[in-house]
RNA sequence: GUGGGUGUAGCUCAGUUGGUUAGAGCGCCGGUUUGUGGCACCGGAGGCCGAGGGUUCAAACCCCUUCAUCCACCCCA
């Protein structure tokens, strides 16, 4: 029976699950829209290639955790891990690398393979936003207020953290200090021998009292730089966003540089990351477009979906029917309300179950309405309203007063 | 990839030192009520006890393997 398994990682989705994650979504989508960044939809597979220029080759992301494979014609493919990528490739590709500034937005599945656990799995859904061509801090500001809305909207309770890392040399820099600084140091795990820069957001006692008297980040930035990133604290001031500094905060994929963020939630165990970006002022360049400044964000629609409990959204009219010859009209009468007014949740009951069935059904499924089609109805084309939330008499109306009762 | 917990009905879970036919609650279907809901009572369906192997007269239970899931590390959204 193995054929009939899900991939690990992956499983199916439906019931309050998908309504949650759905739910999340169109909250994402509708955010998105309404601070004018326009929909980009690039594949699920790219050449490997791509990532490994963009989120870099040696990071864990392209180690171990990207689902490859070659194709038919032996050509190294994946599945996306993370979405910047191919949404730049996507801007070069085109030739939309002009000077115009691009507001974007992305949603989908993105894959990544790793150990599942809470708010963890292998085919996981993203949302988010890229703002291209405008290297103001206002453009940071603009990102964070779409995130920091998403999470209103969402009640979602979160801290900001932020970070600024400078560009490439004082990365470089940076890590070339913490390298000998730590080299004092004996049993280092691998990942710190590796990338010096882990060893900041490491849960290890050992490392944690040692990074505790390391020189920060902060530290080696230029006049310019401390001072636009003091312009950014004191415009998320003025605005009234709450954050925290964490100059510990570093994040894992290569091009980031500048601003970097993250919002945090307690409600999520050790995967409390549920939305984070940041500045990535060089990428377009490296992967072949012209030298345009960007900056964004990526948010984990599955987590998100974790800690918000959709409320079940309430259905409006259930039409049951008692016979054959009655059902085609009960039909019709659905098929009316719902063009008068399209976001009414109708059911058109199609069984056999008798009316007391049916109504039991309508009640526990959470409609407001009921009606019950029947001889006497399809006759004199007049049914009674049920009010199955309210204790009130049933309202008897002709079909016409029922579509203004439904419309709009 | 490392360490640990858990897999029994659609869901949440009981199941004694291994002992006849594996249970409950919720949900589903039917009835009390053949055209009027919520409550109550009665009945029913639904299980290869995650999968494979082993020990035993006998395994949901013990052993091995494997898969899935959860927690932590790691990583990230």
């Amino acid at each position: 029976m193995t054929d009939l398994k899900t991939i690990r990682g992956m499983p199916d989705l439906y019931g309050e699950n998908i309504e949650d994650i759905s739910m999340v979504e169109k909250v994402c989508q509708k955010t998105f829209q309404s601070f004018n960044f326009q929909e980009l939809r690039t594949p699920i597979l790219e050449n490997k290639s791509l990532f490994n220029r963009s989120v870099g080759e040696s990071s864990e992301i392209m180690q171990k955790e990207v689902y490859e494979f070659k194709d038919r014609k032996d050509n190294l493919l994946c599945l996306r891990p993370e979405g910047t990528a191919g949404l730049v490739r996507a801007l070069i590709t085109n030739g939309l690398d002009n000077d115009e500034i691009k507001k974007l937005f992305y949603l989908g599945p993105m894959f990544r393979y790793e150990r599942p656990q809470k708010g963890r799995k292998r085919q996981f859904f993203q949302a988010g936003v890229e703002l291209i061509g405008d290297q103001s801090s206002d453009a940071d500001i603009e990102i964070i207020l779409i995130a920091n809305t998403i999470l209103e909207k969402l009640k979602i309770k979160s801290d900001l953290e932020i970070n600024y890392l400078g560009n490439v040399e004082n990365l470089k820099n940076y890590n070339d200090y913490l390298e000998k600084y730590l080299s004092e140091t004996s049993d280092l795990p691998d990942y710190v021998m590796k990338n010096p820069i882990r060893a900041l957001d490491s849960k290890d006692e050992n490392i944690k009292n040692k990074m505790s008297k390391a020189k920060s980040i902060t530290d080696f930035l230029n006049k310019d730089q401390s001072d636009e990133f003091f312009k950014i604290k004191s415009k998320l001031d003025e605005i009234g966003i709450k954050y925290k500094e964490n100059v510990k905060l570093v994040r894992g994929l290569d091009y980031y540089n500048g601003l970097v963020f993250e919002f945090l939630s307690s409600d999520l165990g050790a995967q409390n990351a549920i939305l984070g970006g940041g500045r990535y002022d060089g990428l377009i360049k490296k992967l072949g477009g012209r030298d345009l400044p960007a900056t964004g964000f990526a948010l984990g629609v599955d987590r998100l979906a974790e800690v918000v409990k959709a409320s079940s959204q309430s259905k409006d009219l259930f039409i049951g029917c008692v016979d054959k010859e009655s059902r085609t009209y009960a039909q019709t009468l659905g098929y009316k309300i719902r063009k008068e007014n399209s976001s009414l949740i109708v059911e058109n009951y199609l069984g056999n179950a008798s009316v007391a069935k049916q109504l039991k059904k309508a009640d526990s499924q959470g409609f407001k309405f009921a009606i019950i089609v029947g001889q006497d109805e399809l006759k004199n084309k007049k049914v009674k309203l049920k009010n199955l939330k309210e204790d009130k008499p049933d309202l008897e109306l002709k079909e016409k007063d029922l579509l203004e009762h439904f419309e709009c």
